[in-house]
DNA sequence: TTTCTAACA
DNA sequence: TGTTAGCA
Protein backbone atom coordinates (compact mmCIF):
# COMPACT_ATOMS: atom_id res chain seq x y z
CA UNK A 1 0.00 0.00 0.00
CA UNK A 2 1.42 3.62 -0.73
CA UNK A 3 -1.46 5.90 -0.03
CA UNK A 4 -0.25 9.81 -0.62
CA UNK A 5 -1.69 10.91 2.13
CA UNK A 6 -0.37 14.06 2.32
CA UNK A 7 -1.70 15.27 -1.13
CA UNK A 8 -5.33 14.22 -0.13
CA UNK A 9 -5.45 15.88 2.48
CA UNK A 10 -3.70 18.76 1.21
CA UNK A 11 -6.95 19.38 -0.79
CA UNK A 12 -9.41 18.79 1.82
CA UNK A 13 -8.17 20.56 4.84
CA UNK A 14 -8.96 24.50 4.96
CA UNK A 15 -7.55 26.87 2.60
CA UNK A 16 -6.08 30.27 3.25
CA UNK A 17 -3.43 32.79 3.13
CA UNK A 18 -2.92 32.20 6.51
CA UNK A 19 -1.43 29.07 8.30
CA UNK A 20 -3.95 27.02 9.22
CA UNK A 21 -2.20 25.47 12.15
CA UNK A 22 -1.34 28.70 13.75
CA UNK A 23 -2.59 29.71 16.70
CA UNK A 24 -5.01 32.86 16.54
CA UNK A 25 -7.71 32.77 19.23
CA UNK A 26 -8.70 32.03 22.64
CA UNK A 27 -11.26 29.53 23.97
CA UNK A 28 -13.72 32.20 25.19
CA UNK A 29 -13.64 33.52 21.61
CA UNK A 30 -13.48 30.40 20.10
CA UNK A 31 -16.63 29.40 22.46
CA UNK A 32 -18.48 32.30 21.03
CA UNK A 33 -17.67 31.10 17.47
CA UNK A 34 -18.75 27.66 17.30
CA UNK A 35 -21.71 28.47 19.71
CA UNK A 36 -20.68 26.09 22.15
CA UNK A 37 -19.68 27.02 25.80
CA UNK A 38 -16.03 26.97 26.47
CA UNK A 39 -16.25 24.08 28.74
CA UNK A 40 -17.82 21.97 26.17
CA UNK A 41 -14.94 22.95 23.60
CA UNK A 42 -12.58 21.98 27.02
CA UNK A 43 -14.32 18.94 27.27
CA UNK A 44 -13.32 18.17 23.52
CA UNK A 45 -9.91 18.66 24.48
CA UNK A 46 -10.01 16.01 27.78
CA UNK A 47 -11.54 13.35 25.73
CA UNK A 48 -8.71 13.69 23.43
CA UNK A 49 -10.30 14.42 20.23
CA UNK A 50 -8.54 17.90 20.09
CA UNK A 51 -5.23 19.16 20.78
CA UNK A 52 -5.22 22.72 21.76
CA UNK A 53 -2.32 25.28 21.68
CA UNK A 54 -1.03 26.65 24.90
CA UNK A 55 0.45 29.84 25.76
CA UNK A 56 3.62 30.26 27.72
CA UNK A 57 1.14 31.26 30.43
CA UNK A 58 -0.75 27.87 30.36
CA UNK A 59 -4.06 29.16 28.69
CA UNK A 60 -5.45 27.26 25.09
CA UNK A 61 -4.79 28.86 21.91
CA UNK A 62 -6.82 27.32 18.71
CA UNK A 63 -6.44 27.44 15.18
CA UNK A 64 -8.53 27.32 11.96
CA UNK A 65 -8.06 23.81 11.74
CA UNK A 66 -8.78 23.49 15.34
CA UNK A 67 -12.42 25.08 14.58
CA UNK A 68 -12.93 23.14 11.45
CA UNK A 69 -12.13 20.16 13.60
CA UNK A 70 -14.86 21.34 16.09
CA UNK A 71 -17.13 21.66 13.40
CA UNK A 72 -17.02 18.31 12.02
CA UNK A 73 -17.39 16.42 15.71
CA UNK A 74 -20.25 18.59 15.98
CA UNK A 75 -21.31 16.97 12.76
CA UNK A 76 -20.53 13.28 13.53
CA UNK A 77 -22.76 14.25 16.53
CA UNK A 78 -25.53 15.98 15.18
CA UNK A 79 -25.61 13.90 12.34
CA UNK A 80 -23.80 10.87 12.48
CA UNK A 81 -25.37 9.71 15.99
CA UNK A 82 -21.65 9.76 17.35
CA UNK A 83 -20.90 10.67 20.97
CA UNK A 84 -17.35 11.76 21.97
CA UNK A 85 -16.39 8.58 23.15
CA UNK A 86 -17.60 7.39 19.63
CA UNK A 87 -15.49 9.43 17.80
CA UNK A 88 -12.19 9.03 19.78
CA UNK A 89 -12.91 5.01 18.59
CA UNK A 90 -12.91 5.81 15.26
CA UNK A 91 -9.91 7.97 15.06
CA UNK A 92 -8.27 5.24 16.92
CA UNK A 93 -8.51 2.93 13.58
CA UNK A 94 -6.49 4.80 12.02
CA UNK A 95 -2.99 3.07 10.95
CA UNK A 96 -0.99 5.55 11.94
CA UNK A 97 2.21 3.38 10.72
CA UNK A 98 0.77 3.49 7.40
CA UNK A 99 1.05 7.41 7.22
CA UNK A 100 4.16 7.38 9.00
CA UNK A 101 5.46 4.42 7.39
CA UNK A 102 7.24 3.38 10.65
CA UNK A 103 9.69 0.50 9.55
CA UNK A 104 8.86 -3.48 11.07
CA UNK A 105 11.62 -2.99 14.06
CA UNK A 106 9.47 0.71 15.02
CA UNK A 107 5.71 -1.01 14.08
CA UNK A 108 6.40 -3.84 16.51
CA UNK A 109 7.55 -1.86 19.51
CA UNK A 110 4.37 0.62 19.30
CA UNK A 111 2.18 0.82 21.90
CA UNK A 112 0.11 3.15 19.60
CA UNK A 113 -0.45 0.69 16.81
CA UNK A 114 -1.29 -2.30 19.15
CA UNK A 115 -4.05 0.06 20.78
CA UNK A 116 -7.43 -0.16 19.22
CA UNK A 117 -9.11 1.96 21.70
CA UNK A 118 -7.18 5.38 21.91
CA UNK A 119 -5.69 7.18 18.58
CA UNK A 120 -1.91 7.68 18.11
CA UNK A 121 -2.12 10.93 19.78
CA UNK A 122 -3.57 9.85 23.10
CA UNK A 123 -1.07 6.91 23.29
CA UNK A 124 2.11 8.56 22.44
CA UNK A 125 1.58 11.50 24.85
CA UNK A 126 1.21 9.39 27.81
CA UNK A 127 3.83 7.41 26.72
CA UNK A 128 6.81 8.35 24.91
CA UNK A 129 5.69 9.88 21.79
CA UNK A 130 6.48 9.46 18.05
CA UNK A 131 9.94 10.35 17.39
CA UNK A 132 9.30 13.90 18.26
CA UNK A 133 6.98 14.31 15.82
CA UNK A 134 4.39 17.15 16.86
CA UNK A 135 1.04 15.37 16.68
CA UNK A 136 -0.87 18.17 16.02
CA UNK A 137 0.93 18.81 12.64
CA UNK A 138 0.90 14.90 11.76
CA UNK A 139 -1.29 13.76 8.92
CA UNK A 140 -2.71 10.95 11.01
CA UNK A 141 -4.09 13.10 13.61
CA UNK A 142 -5.35 16.09 10.94
CA UNK A 143 -6.17 13.29 8.08
CA UNK A 144 -8.75 11.23 11.07
CA UNK A 145 -10.81 14.45 11.32
CA UNK A 146 -11.66 14.92 7.53
CA UNK A 147 -11.64 11.07 6.80
CA UNK A 148 -14.88 9.82 8.19
CA UNK A 149 -16.95 11.01 5.63
CA UNK A 150 -15.54 9.20 2.51
CA UNK A 151 -12.23 6.97 3.52
CA UNK A 152 -13.04 4.13 1.71
CA UNK A 153 -13.45 6.30 -1.58
CA UNK A 154 -10.02 7.39 -0.95
CA UNK A 155 -8.46 3.77 -0.82
CA UNK A 156 -11.15 2.62 -4.01
CA UNK A 157 -9.72 6.05 -5.66
CA UNK A 158 -5.99 5.17 -5.06
CA UNK A 159 -6.42 1.55 -6.33
CA UNK A 160 -7.24 2.96 -9.16
CA UNK A 161 -11.11 1.64 -9.92
C1' DT B 1 -9.56 36.33 31.68
C1' DT B 2 -8.35 31.93 32.35
C1' DT B 3 -8.35 27.44 34.90
C1' DC B 4 -10.95 23.40 36.88
C1' DT B 5 -14.82 20.85 39.14
C1' DA B 6 -19.34 19.53 39.85
C1' DA B 7 -24.33 19.85 39.66
C1' DC B 8 -27.88 19.61 36.53
C1' DA B 9 -30.94 19.73 32.12
C1' DT C 1 -23.84 16.54 25.40
C1' DG C 2 -23.54 20.63 26.97
C1' DT C 3 -24.48 24.83 30.25
C1' DT C 4 -23.93 27.15 34.32
C1' DA C 5 -22.10 28.41 38.82
C1' DG C 6 -18.50 28.78 41.99
C1' DC C 7 -13.75 29.12 42.88
C1' DA C 8 -8.67 30.13 42.61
Amino acid sequence: MDYDFKNWLKDRAPKGRLDQLAPVIGISAAAKLTKLSDSALRKYEATGLIIYHRTAGGSRMLCIEDLERIRIIQHLIKKKGLNLEGILRLWALLPCWEFRKCDEQTLESCPAAKDSDRPCWVVLREAKGCEGVDCRTCEVYRFGAYCTEDLKSLVHGLQGR
